[in-house]
Formats: C-alpha cells, structure tokens, sequence
DNA sequence: CAAACAAGTGAGCACATGTTCATATGAATA
DNA sequence: TATTCATATGAACATGTGCTCACTTGTTTG
C-alpha cells in the first residue's frame, strides 16, 4: 500500500506488473510534467519559434520584431506576454519602445538542441 | 532587392533598420521554423510528456503505459501515433503486444535539458 | 496641451487539439 | 473456429489557442 500502486490497477491482465511499479515509483510528479509540457508547448508554435530565433540573434524592439516577421504588432505582443510570463524573453523599457532578449541561457541551448534534431532528419 | 528586405518593410518609422536587415538575412527558414514547431509542441502535452519519461526508463506496451498513466489505452494510443510519426518513439511488435521506446538519443537530451530548466526556477 | 506613435489588452472568431466512445483489426487461446 | 484480449482508428465533442480588430495606456514631440 505503499506508492499508489493499487488504485487504479487497471482490470486488464495486461502483464509487467514489474515494471508497472518500477516506472510509477520514479514517475514524473505532476507540477514537473505541467512545467515541462508549458515550456515545451510555448516553444511548439511558428511564430514563437520565430521570435525566438530573431531575439537570439539580439535586442529587439515588438516593432522590429513584428516588421522581421511580416506580422502584425498586436500578435507579436500577444506572444511576447506568454513569452515574458514564462520568463523565456525579458523586457527593458527606452523611451516608447520595450525591448526584448532572451531571458536565459537555457532557452538559447533547448532551442539549439531542438534545431539540430530538426536539421539531422 | 536580395534578401527579400523591402516587400512589407512596414510604413512604420520605428527604426532600427539595419538590425531588421541583419537578422533577416539570418532568419530562420520556414520548413526549419515548421519543424523546431512541430517536435516541441509533440513535447508540449502533459500526457505526452508523461508517456515519453516512462519510456525513458524503459520499453513498456501500451497497456503498461495506460496503466502507469491511468489513461484510457485508446488515449495513449492517439498519443503514441503521433509521436511515432514524429520518430519520438518507435514500436515493436510481439504477440499482442506492441512495445514502444524512445527512437532517438536525441529526445533523451531534449528531454533532460528541458527538465534542467523547469527544476531550475 | 494635442497629435503621433509604440506597445499592451480584451473580445470574438476560426481553427487546432485531446479525449471519449464505438468499432475495427489481428493475434493468442480455448 | 469462436472468443478474448491488446492495440489502432474514426467520428464527435469540448476545450485550448492564435489571430484580428478595436481600443487603451503611456511616452515623445510638435
């Protein structure tokens, strides 16, 4: 009765009881999942790969960005607020332009290492 | 007229023109951006999140995965299809049963990097 | 101060996505 | 061969998501 191991044991004589109880003791708990597949879900759509990709390459302003996507501003800053919540992007405010970068190493080298995936097939 | 730098260059006097060119010469092309999309939104779902770290310790069936997740087999299946289309994972078939593992070396490390992240904030 | 402009935001809409339910397929077994 | 079981799949439905449009906010500049 230990690790939540009986609940819903499913009725099915489905086999590897075994590794059943081995891969639920070392499951995933359920914030790392969410947390996981919102990073991941937030790096999963075009335009924010775009962006993305454009900030990694430097500052930029939503105009900018928008003008190097041929997207209109409103969506841009749409995105940029996911992005800025997930602390992916951070902004720093000049004068009526907000300036975004990439907020963090991790995101640079998750996005590297996706692309080299995507490049090898 | 190269680099597609003047088609909807934007009315907008919001300067930085030169970044604008730079990092449109530099943008990411569409099939890459469609790609690097298409794997992390596949990463991008709690579910499909849960089943990959399972077989990240593993090869387990369908019923074995459904009953780790306490999902219906029909909803992992779903889920299963479209990983393996993807090449996240990839099947092998015995008896009654199909087996599934991680296809890549790739994934693991997508994998890992990401869950660094997340555990890191 | 008023006009211009960059950026942000809420509502609404079209479309994508995940799940369930019913059913199909195909292999083992009685 | 008939039944049982693991897996797959299509349709339907509910929910999520990204965009546009209209509007607001806040800053610069005339």
């Amino acid at each position: 009765m230990n690790n939540a191991t009986e609940l819903d044991v499913c009725e099915k004589q489905c086999l590897h009881q075994d590794r059943i109880e081995r891969v639920r003791g070392a499951m995933l708990d359920d914030r790392a999942a969410e947390g996981l597949a919102e990073i991941f879900g937030l790096l999963g759509d075009r335009t924010r790969v775009l962006i993305l990709h454009a900030l990694s390459q430097g500052e930029l302003c939503v105009c900018d960005i928008s003008a190097v996507l041929g997207a209109t501003s409103s969506a841009v800053s749409h995105q940029l607020r996911l992005l800025r919540t997930a602390k992916l992007v951070k902004a720093r405010k000049e004068g009526k332009n907000v300036f975004y970068t990439l907020d963090d190493e991790h995101v640079r080298q998750l996005f590297a290492q996706g692309l080299e995936h995507v490049l090898e097939r």
